[in-house]
DNA sequence: CTTAAACTGAACCATTTGGTTCAGTATTGT
DNA sequence: ACAATACTGAACCAAATGGTTCAGTTTAAG
């Protein structure tokens, strides 16, 4: 079975880790380069890289090479996917809650 | 360094993987067991116990033991977390759409 | 022109993950 | 009582993941 991977499913996979949210929260806050990102982290420039490629392949982030830096940037509709598939199991896990016979 | 994983930690990790996204749109329909989860994937009783293991230690849903079968139902409010934690970054994600210019 | 900064690609490595089989235990059906 | 069903725990395994270092390349600064 080769498995062609959905976006939804790239996008689950990269929230999956603490240091790729965190870094999605840093760019909440506004672009930034690769050093800017991996330095916080005490991470290697080469450790980051992969984790935005991640982001990058999961639709959640856009980079662009300025100069000799890239420029990451959060994604536009970024969570639009998952944000549906979440909502949908929602009402799920609430209807289970509402026929367990509590008003 | 030690890490405990937070709540919202395990969540995303749980949803990472297909298979357990599935066992929850199934759980969505109505309680399972575990047999019942596994059929359709043509998994072992092992291997789909071990996904709903993931998936209780996540909050994801509740188990209960029921004579010799093991009873899994959706978890009543098992994504408040991880909503909560995508509508902030979705806002961030709106904003960086909105200083783009448009509008 | 020369150096430094910022990234990139290749190769490597330890740990985690997603499965398996095998050998039980506990419940249910005949 | 006996056999079948349903799960469980232990041990094992291959592949994916999250990092690293090292050796470049490209761009910017002096």
């Amino acid at each position: 079975m080769v498995q062609f991977k959905t976006p939804v499913d790239r996008a689950f996979a990269a929230l999956a880790d603490p240091t790729r949210r965190a870094v999605l929260e840093r760019l909440g806050a506004g672009h930034a380069t690769i050093s800017e990102l991996a330095e916080p982290f005490g991470m290697s420039l080469t450790g980051m890289k992969k984790h935005v490629l991640v982001l990058e392949e999961a639709n959640l982030v856009i980079t662009e090479k300025v100069g000799r830096a890239r420029k990451c940037v959060l994604a536009p509709y970024a969570f639009e996917g998952i944000s549906m598939w979440l909502q949908r199991l929602d009402r799920f896990a609430q209807v289970v809650q509402r026929t367990k016979g509590a008003r």
